[in-house]
DNA sequence: TGTAACTCCCCTCCG
DNA sequence: GGGAGTTACA
């Protein structure tokens, strides 16, 4: 529902002649892919060929006369699925489209629009993200008087936090207050008078967030009239990613296949990496609890890496202390140990990825087959500075997300309440670009516009300052006009175009950096063309948010333009490439300081630096820099030690190397306190002479 | 009383 | 580069 519509051929093919699948896949592989009925539960280490085996097995449900629409398959993001269900076009034909398909949050969203009514939730809700989220608590809060800076009180990001948490995890909120935020736990009462008027205030303003969507869900499932109903869907759930899922998804998928127990999760403990989301990899591991009768196989073949790599990766997670033990191998021959990278600097880590990178690119490696990984998108600033000055295409994934932009939302604020006059986060906002209205008159506004069912009248009619009447004047014929127009016929777009002939100027004159603002506006316009309606398009740009910047680009696929990628190590997960950099494998960027004192936290960084390693095929450099530039000191110091991960058993699988660049200039007068040997370090590959 | 301009501070990961 | 907190001004 609500997605742009892309089929590859305007005909289906035939379907092919049915295949002998032991010939295609490895013996474990097979038998998860042609198991028969019940609980399964597929262990698949990093590169075994997940992916292969869920397409395998939806391939062999349809094969064996299981109806496309009555399997659900969910994923981690909606391209993975639809990835997926393309593979399984190859295999048994066309049908696989009809394969229900996507993320939770996705389906829930689809189950909501046909069966939410009858739970009471009118079929136009809208959705909000995680800052809509935020900001309405923020209402709930200044509502409630909590607004007054006295004593010190959470923000709305941590009201919003804990609020998620405790939905997704179930955990009560005292006791999320005790364990993370004790300096709160004074005000547990009014965490709850806050969400009690958050909750009401959603349910009168048809306004659902992301927990609500998978809430709802799980609700329905338990009705006693529709829950049947919605179960009685499927024969057949599929889910990757299990080890990233919640103790509310999991009550999902119970609800929907408690009666038939046909559920296969495929996951991989040791790649959970989605706590701040509520996920526990305890999900995954007490799967076979919770569903009595589970088969487990286990996928330990890798078929992507180099043996090398391999070794550099289990040594690294075989610290971790509890998991399923599985230990990745592969036939794959030869390979060169990973690289440690030492630099004196940031830059000369930037010069040292880029170097590299243009050698293997000249060695044959396409740049789309190269990726620089780092734990947070703002490490990679100074390396992209240098890519745009050498004029090596690349495209970023992960990181500050366009939609988050104020201006963005700006626009997206006109276009929510003209579908959804009830919405008053986007009222909130709206109200706020006129001239002379800030926070307080703003919230005046909206209670009295709550008060006369939120007509447009209401809007109209309100005492605005002097000089914000001719604004409030435009904004209201605007919207008239907007509303006025049906919506469909592919004029998203349109009025996009026409919300800026008024909004421009004001973007003008409250934004800096005023040109690459309105580009981005210019690329949401775009995007929305490939939307039916108003409505389809705030949906699937709130569940399927532009990933990247290649999201973004208008009309190409981007198959002829050859680029390098920067990722998060979050956004990599499920990809590969030839060649893997990881920069910033020092304490305090990776893991991150705010994780150091927490062994939980610890673990989870740890198990993404296993992610960040396990995605590279032939090529793996690990760098670090020795001095760096701290704001918060305000100079330059010298790096304690590299990340602690990177500890003795891992550093004896790889090999150590120093840019001979870094010969140029002086070397770092101390050894750093993490306790390696420069001078051998020195001696490395690049610093040998000639 | 409320807005707007100013300063300071701190900064994950994502559906 | 944005949000929270502070201050000057209507």
């Amino acid at each position: 529902m609500g997605e742009p519509k892309v089929y590859a051929r305007a005909t289906t093919p035939p379907d092919p002649s049915p295949r002998d699948f032991a010939q295609e896949l490895n013996p474990e592989q097979h038998a998860a892919a042609t198991f028969g009925a019940g609980p399964l539960l597929i262990v698949a280490g990093a590169g075994t060929g997940k992916t292969r085996t869920l397409v395998y097995r939806v391939a062999h449900l349809l094969q064996s006369g299981v109806a496309p629409e009555r399997v659900l398959l969910l994923t981690f993001t909606r391209r993975a699925a639809q990835e997926m269900l393309g593979r399984a076009v190859q295999l048994v034909g066309g049908r696989s489209r009809q394969v229900h398909g996507g993320t939770f949050h996705g389906t829930a969203h689809r189950l909501l629009r046909r069966f939410g009514a009858a739970a009471g939730l009118p079929g136009d809700f809208t959705i909000m993200d995680q800052g809509d989220a935020a900001d309405l608590i923020q209402l709930s809060r200044a509502q409630l008087g909590y607004g007054e800076p006295r004593r010190r009180f959470p923000k709305k990001e941590t009201l919003h936090y804990v609020y998620s948490r405790h939905i997704n995890t179930g955990i009560p909120v005292a006791e999320i207050l005790a364990e993370e935020f004790p300096r709160f736990a004074e005000h547990e009462a009014d965490f709850g008078r806050i969400y009690a008027d958050f909750t009401a205030r959603k349910a009168e303003r048809n306004l659902v967030d992301y927990d609500d969507l998978l809430v709802f869900w799980c609700l329905l499932l338990e009705h006693p009239k529709i829950g049947p109903k919605i179960a009685a869907l499927y024969d057949h759930v599929l889910v990757d990613e299990y080890q990233d899922t919640n103790v509310l998804q999991a009550r999902i998928l119970r609800g929907l296949c408690g009666a038939h127990r046909n559920l296969t999760v495929v996951g991989d403990d040791a790649q959970s990496i989605y706590s701040f989301r509520g996920a526990s990899f305890r999900n995954i591991l007490e799967f076979p609890r919770e569903f009595a009768g589970t088969t487990m196989i286990a996928l330990e073949q890798n078929y992507r890496s180099t043996q090398p790599i391999l070794d550099a990766s289990n040594a690294l997670i075989s610290r971790a202390a509890e998991r399923f033990t599985k230990n990745l191998w592969t036939r794959r021959e030869g390979g060169e140990r990973p690289w440690l990278v030492t630099t004196r600097d940031e830059q000369e880590q930037t010069r040292f990825v880029v170097e590299r990178l243009l050698e293997l690119h000249e060695e044959g490696i396409p740049l789309r087959d190269i990726a620089v990984l780092f734990r947070a998108a703002y490490m990679s600033a100074d390396l992209e500075i240098e890519l745009t000055n050498r004029k090596i295409p690349y495209e970023k994934w992960g990181g500050l997300k366009f939609l988050e932009a104020a201006h963005v939302k700006d626009v997206l604020a006109f276009l929510r309440v003209i579908e959804n006059p009830r919405d008053e986060v986007s009222w909130f906002r709206l109200l706020q670009l006129l001239p002379g209205i800030g926070e307080a008159t703003a919230r005046a506004v909206v209670s009295s516009m709550a008060e006369q069912a939120w007509s447009l009248d209401a809007f109209d009619r309100f005492p605005a300052p002097p000089r914000a009447r001719q604004a409030q004047a435009r904004l209201s014929g605007l919207l008239a006009e907007l509303r006025a127009r049906p919506s469909g016929g592919n004029e998203v777009t349109g009025d996009i175009a026409r919300i800026r002939v008024l909004y421009d100027d004001i973007l003008r004159e409250r934004y800096d950096r005023v040109e690459p603002r309105l580009a981005d506006l210019d690329q949401l316009q775009a995007i929305a063309g490939g939307y039916p309606d108003r409505g389809a398009f705030l949906a699937a740009i709130a569940l399927e948010p532009p990933q990247g910047t290649q999201d973004l680009a208008t009309g190409t696929t981007g198959e002829e333009n050859d680029a390098l990628v920067l990722s998060t190590v979050h956004s990599a997960k499920g990809k590969e490439w030839d060649a893997v950099f990881l920069i910033w494998a020092v304490d305090g960027w990776f893991p991150m300081a705010r994780a150091l004192g927490d062994d939980d936290e610890l673990e989870e960084e740890r198990r993404l630096m296993y992610v960040a390693l396990t995605r590279a095929r032939d090529h793996l450099a690990v760098t670090y820099p020795l001095n760096a530039y701290s704001t918060r000191r305000g100079a330059d110091y010298t790096i304690d030690q590299l990340s602690r991960f990177i500890d003795a058993g891992v550093r004896e699988t790889m090999e150590r190397v120093v840019p001979k660049f870094a010969e140029e200039s002086p070397a770092p007068s101390a050894e750093p306190a993490g306790g390696f040997d420069l001078r051998a370090l020195m001696q490395r590959r690049f610093g040998e002479p000639g």
